[in-house]
DNA sequence: GTTTTTGCAAATGATTTGCATGGAT
DNA sequence: ATCCATGCAAATCATTTGCAAAAAC
């Protein structure tokens, strides 16, 4: 008989598309989760750390970009020099401080179809689209 | 008699601003304008080298942020790895590909003021917004 | 003349790669 | 038993920093 447990959105997006159900993998998504907010590789591996001692941050990189493949989680560039990325599902968008790098949720939906249809028109297949805003956040903009 | 000289929209930011006319700025400046396409400081020096046979890429990091600073260029974080810099003036926005990494204008202007808007009842001050969209280009759709 | 900018070399920091071991199927 | 995933160490690569010399004001 062959084993079912629980089938989570992650052990199910993994074995439907021929990955592999780790230990690594699991935590990682769990900790993700805990922390729903735009986290770093390093934020991961420090969330997960106690969980698992000898995670490696290779292994970190390769499970969020797994995720980000399968579409469990959101690859953020807010131009800080570290990728974020983020277990939010509803939609929403970024705002990056260049004061403090603080990266903030914007929660509001613009209609972008029309750059969307433009891209396509260009012979485009567009996937996904994100707006990030900068500028100053309220810490940084009173100085 | 003071140097009235060229007094072109470069010059011009930047006597304004308090900063010095050198001739690193003039002709990156120029490389950038004469490209006029996305960008990488390795690009702009790569272009300008021939003029200026001795510029540094510290150089050229320096004077694209200091461009950027000035609204003379935009910066664009394409999630290549690689910053990249605009010299464009018209509202445009962006597409990467996911496959080859190509970075491409999408010419259109979606409303964004439904996200500015809800960015600044957070308390946030937005002095840009650019939209990103992602997926595959006509080259890596097929494959 | 004073202060900013430059160039060089070296440092940084995020992310990736190579490869042998361990674990999932 | 097979093949994928992990951990470790080392490599890579864009970008930044420290500092003395050169250029702009």
């Amino acid at each position: 008989m062959t084993t079912v447990e629980t089938d989570t959105p992650l052990t199910d997006a993994l074995r439907r598309s021929g990955h592999r159900v780790t230990s690594q993998r699991v935590i990682l998504h769990r900790a993700l989760r805990e922390l729903d907010r735009h986290t770093s590789a390093e934020d991961v591996r420090r969330a997960a750390s106690d969980r698992l001692p000898h995670l490696s941050l290779p292994t970190v990189y390769a499970a969020l970009e797994l995720f980000e493949r399968l579409g469990l989680v959101r690859r953020i560039d807010a131009g800080t020099g570290t990728v974020l990325y983020d277990a939010r599902r509803e939609e929403h968008h970024h705002f990056a401080c260049r004061g403090c790098g603080r990266v903030i949720d914007v929660d509001a939906s613009p209609d972008l179809a029309v750059a969307a249809d433009a891209a396509r028109s260009a012979g485009l297949t567009v996937e996904g689209a994100q707006v990030l805003l900068t500028g100053l956040c309220d810490r940084c903009a009173e100085g």
